[in-house]
DNA sequence: TGGCTCAGCATGTGATCACAAATTTCCAAT
DNA sequence: ATTGGAAATTTGTGATCACATGCTGAGCCA
């Protein structure tokens, strides 16, 4: 085989395996410590070796996964330290972009955003971790959209991507029924055009589960 | 020639490359818009494709170049808003990342962020652009890692990298022989423990310069 | 049984090659 | 002179290979 028979649609293939990769740790399908190969990450995306490198390399440099001095990666297990510092970071990326959406946040936003928030609830009824992550980070990611700071968006990935193994094997082991309240809170606070109430919900949901785990 | 035959102290090809372009990216020794080739970082640091490719593809996760539709990669030109946004950041992990260094800043810290003030006004003297843009970062940086916070200092790093070559356009065009008085402003607040004013001075100086550019 | 060594294997690294697409150069037609 | 397009060059991409190093486990000795 060549090099890619490119003729239209297709996407590079380091960049396919990239965004692969990064979906399923910032989803937290794969646990901490978990080790990668080259060859394997090749095998499975049915590519060689080059993509799997670059795509990995990608990764590493955002912190999504583990180089260690010999050139092995694997997913990183955080310090407690470390925790704490990351969550401190979503507070305050996070609530400087919730802030700066909140202008923007029409009632379109709030429905979409309510609707979000049932398929929440619906996960952690159904124990699903890794829905209940997923559905977390679409509420989050919804919001801070319409603040229009693609930088600082960017930024907040790049933490719930370094997190994404520990949350995890945080709600996975959490027996939790009830939806996040916060989440209701961040709703109202919209609805109400309340800035410092938003602030707070805010930087009350992105520590609180944070919290326990690091505890 | 085949792989590395490394014995012992040689670090990576890559790892060498990605250090040396990012400094020189960070310490604005490069312009906005400035393109790269792959073949070319390779002949620069007598290396094949294969290392610069992997350094590139670190620096575009960083957000340090920019990467065109085709593959190309060049220094990329922010735009005003983007700038305002990265100016955003910087003021909120910065003022953490000084807060969190105030209670450990003791005086031998205090006297080295004098010596480094020095220097920058020696910079700012000699028009020197890249060494003024150099010292700053580094006094800041002595600050901050007494604050203790790896992730963060990384992050605010990151933003100082896509900063870089803005920032050389920047301080190339001013035409100052002050030092900055913020810097001042700082070593005082540290000198007295005085948190409210060390966080407004870590803001005033990181949010200066950049709004007299975006403005 | 427990620790040690060494062979075999798995793995990352860097060079090189072939190819496709993008970019540039150059020449002819108007 | 300017524009159009075709040829030539540059460039990124992905596959493959050789090699050095790290890891694993089997066998050995105490």
């Amino acid at each position: 085989m060549s090099a890619r028979p490119n003729t239209e649609v297709t996407a590079a293939a380091h960049d396919r395996v990239y965004r692969a990769l990064r979906t399923r740790i910032m989803h937290g399908e794969v646990a901490p410590g978990e080790a990668l190969t080259l060859r394997g990450i090749g095998r499975d995306f049915g590519v060689s070796m080059t993509p799997a490198r670059e795509a990995v390399r990608r990764l590493v440099a955002e912190g999504a996964l583990f180089l260690s001095s010999s050139g092995r990666v694997s997913t990183p297990e955080l310090s407690n330290e470390r925790i704490e510092e990351l969550a401190a970071l979503r507070a305050l990326i996070e609530v400087e972009l919730a802030s700066r959406a909140l202008p923007r946040a029409h009632m379109a936003l709030i429905d979409r955003m309510q609707d979000i928030n049932s398929n929440v609830a619906e996960m952690v009824a159904k124990r699903d971790a890794v829905g209940y992550i997923r559905t977390n980070l679409e509420f989050h990611r919804t919001l801070y959209l319409r603040a229009q700071a693609p930088a600082m968006l960017a930024m907040a990935e790049t933490v719930w991507l370094q997190l994404g193994p520990t949350m995890r094997a945080l709600y996975g082991r959490l027996r939790r029924t009830e939806p996040p309240q916060d989440h209701r809170l961040i709703i109202a606070a919209l609805k109400a055009g309340d800035e410092p109430s938003l602030r707070l919900a805010v930087r009350s949901d992105v520590t609180k589960g944070l919290r326990l785990l690091a505890g």
